[in-house]
DNA sequence: TTGAAACTATACAGACCTGTATGTATAATT
DNA sequence: AATTATACATACAGGTCTGTATAGTTTCAA
């Protein structure tokens, strides 16, 4: 195994044991037993656990943005249908057996504190999302482009949160309509006559 | 000290440490000397920290649900006045300086395994606020009650993770001015003319 | 083939964790 | 006055945690 990818694989593993566990419930120790290295290696490669942390935070936000944003784009031609995919596209999230809620809204969780280094992560992660939204807002002809992204956010957020929890396990469904009324009053209707 | 107040004042105790800094972060160790109490006083009253828990989430529903619905009812003299002042509520919620968060999605992000117990309890109890706007969307005149709920629903739950996040500081108003849209769609519209 | 870099295994320090054991003090009840 | 319940302080068992120390082994390039 060459000398960077055994970084990445620790990382790799790591960071499925964060996501499945939570970063207080999940060791150095089991890091170390799962990856099949040696403890100095971990310590070779990150100085600490929070800089292992830090990075699973950062690489969750790589991954996992790429493929949303490219599935968003892949999914919807012009803004309005791209921002309706946004929850198409949650939904598959959903459907992923290995679905195991947002990173960020867990990692919050953990650490509440907001000047704590993880939660400053999270919460800085978490507003790409909400950028990505605006950006694709900000293409619509629309009076209040703000408004408009606080309320595709919050459902966003609601549709995430509810599925994590199980309380709604149609929620990405449900967020989609409901953002579709949302987008029609927003918009001035300029749809051609068919 | 009387006697039940004793277990009363360390279940209190222990459950501002737990909505502080979260479950697993918090030991019995600093519960206990917190409480001022010696170790064995806890550990007669409660079996174990799981008990103490466990009677911490029944214990924060309880409390908070007798607050949110009568703060709710007092607002509204109607149903869909009612629903809308949830969002209001929300809002004095978010902004008492002590707002962590909601224990339930905390806790939920805390332990994942959907088989875990205090993940069950987490989901039990977010189940009564579904419940409790589907009592009052029960009452409302409208073809689709399950959908408008789903929705309503579904604006609390990104309203309260927003705001835990800080990444809507106003996520209140949004979600109320969000479910006005909604409600006005589903209700049949049996306003008398002013 | 030699030497540096990377990896390995094992042991440990020092702090934390949950839960228990032991013995004492206090106050109300019998 | 004796009993009972409750609380107290202190110590400890046995396990976990993060991080380090040490010494031996593999890898790979010059």
């Amino acid at each position: 195994m060459a000398n960077k990818s055994k970084k990445e694989h620790i990382l790799k593993i790591a960071s499925g044991l964060f996501n499945k566990q939570g970063i207080r419930a999940t060791g150095v120790d089991q890091v170390v037993s799962e990856s099949q290295i040696a403890k100095m290696t971990l310590y070779n490669h990150f100085q600490s656990k929070d800089e292992l942390v830090l990075a699973y935070l950062r690489g969750q936000d790589e991954q996992w943005r790429k493929w949303f944003e490219s599935s968003v784009n892949k999914q919807g031609t012009n803004p309005s249908e791209k921002l309706l995919a946004i929850y198409d596209v949650l939904g598959e999230w959903f459907e992923d057996p290995d679905f195991n809620g947002c990173t960020y809204i867990k990692t919050a969780s953990e650490f509440l504190d907001r000047s704590h280094i993880y939660f400053e992560a999270a919460h800085h992660y978490k507003m790409f999302m909400r950028e990505f939204i605006a950006s694709l807002v900000e293409e619509l002809e629309t009076s209040n482009r703000e408004a408009l992204t606080n309320r595709l956010f919050l459902l966003v957020e609601g549709a995430i949160t509810t599925r994590m929890m199980q309380t709604d396990l149609e929620s990405a469904r449900h967020a989609r309509e409901t953002a579709e009324v949302i987008l029609e009053k927003f918009i001035q209707n300029k749809r051609q006559p068919t």
